[in-house]
DNA sequence: ACCTGAACACCGTTCAAGT
DNA sequence: ACCTGAACACCGTTCAAGT
């Protein structure tokens, strides 16, 4: 069996870095989702499997069913694990602080954009996530944004940047996945505005330029800052619940 | 072999509907992509697999590679064929009627959460989800958004829908996929927003109602419309490139 | 209580061989 | 050119049996 060798920074949460690893480590929920962030480091998400963790910690795929629910927990506590890297960044005026740990968090997931698509469906719960999500919510109480309208928005914020993550991550990572071409599908994108029929998609033929104008970065920070901006614009809306409909 | 008896309608790409379809088909893309669409439809996308889907045409999984790349490909060629079924609606000021474009194809998306993550790697480019981009692009531009925030924008806001429809759908649709338990997931993180310790999370703790406060349907819409407003009031960006980087 | 061998019921994709 | 049988190399999850 062969046993690549790689340096992994310790993180707070990891009790020991692999190197000390005994040869038969004893079992346990953080040593698994060492392994498993670990193995996606170097292998990408998609061989982050049940039975190929269970073999990098000599075992069988049934042992780690006693720490962990499934294969999508798995992922979940990989990403809170993620998270805990994330250190407050940014200066300056508050909107610049939050569009900068936005941008981080985006740029940290967008290196695993699968964990980004999972993501989307769990809910992250874990303390660093909602760490995350505190902080945010502080910058733009900070800001005096009404709390209902922050309590909204930063919800909002980390989804789009979760989004863009899972997006513009596909487009630039090479996923050990065959079945994902991303830059087949890019270029298939921008081929397709490019010959845009004016008769049938008049306003995209009319503006495709703009429409692929614009590097990465630039996009990214403009999103991010337009939400915001809308975000302490715009009255949050309360419909009042009808009769069937009272939770 | 128990065959279900649904009833489609036929889509306009569709060349036949299923109910005439002969003992053995022809093989053909459309025939393809139809199949894979209803047993989607009626089992989920989970189900949506090469083998299924040429079991159901009475084949072998090998003969669809003839038509369709791979399973990421289908699953692009069935997001557009569905949005196919997205109908302009919403009349009134242009911006009530980008609210509604964009909550009825979050809403049609909602129901195929699994496609909607598709989404956001694939970035569809067929000629429906074209189209859709065309029409929100001609909407802002309706509204007096300059051309540069309007292209911007309009992925922007469609980047978003798709991402609630991912977020959305997997807590409310059942999938039959075990592994994805969306109830429990949406029930931790409001146990934990409601345990939030102030210590810790003094921002969340504070507003914990307000943050868990309103329906879906309401912060939907305030979401499309807090972007939006964002969108026309925000200048876009643009850094020079510097000499590593003249793409 | 914790661990696991073995099994069940699946996957995507390739390719040589047929028609 | 189009189609396919068979194979390759995998999956997640369960459960009865062990320690």
């Amino acid at each position: 069996m062969f046993v690549t060798m790689v340096f992994v920074n310790a993180s707070e949460s990891s009790p020991r870095s692999r190197r000390d690893r005994p040869a038969k480590p004893p079992l346990s929920r953080d040593w698994i989702i060492d392994s498993a962030v670990e193995i996606m480091r170097t292998e990408g998400l998609a061989k982050v499997t049940m039975r190929r963790v269970a073999q990098e910690l000599d075992t069988g795929p049934a042992s780690l069913y006693v720490y962990v629910a499934n294969t999508a927990e798995l992922h979940s506590a990989m990403l809170d694990r993620l998270l805990g890297d994330l250190r407050p960044s940014g200066s300056g005026p508050w909107t610049e602080q939050v569009e900068q740990l936005l941008i981080d968090y985006t740029v940290l997931l967008s290196g695993y954009p699968g964990l980004a698509r999972a993501a989307l469906m769990i809910r992250p719960s874990g303390e660093h996530a909602l760490g995350l999500f505190d902080r945010l919510l502080g910058l733009l109480l900070d800001g005096d944004v009404a709390p209902d309208r922050a309590a909204w928005g930063a919800d909002l914020l980390i989804l789009l940047g979760t989004a863009e993550a899972a997006e513009h991550g596909a487009r630039d990572t090479a996923d050990p996945n065959p079945a994902v071409d991303p830059s087949h599908g890019w270029a298939a994108v921008e081929a397709a505005v490019r010959a845009a029929d004016p008769g049938r998609l008049p306003h995209l033929a009319a503006h495709a330029d703009v429409a692929l104008a614009g590097n990465g970065p630039d996009r990214l920070r403009w999103a991010f800052r337009a939400v915001l901006s809308g975000i302490a614009a715009t009255a949050t809306i309360t419909t009042p619940p009808t009769q069937e409909d009272h939770r």
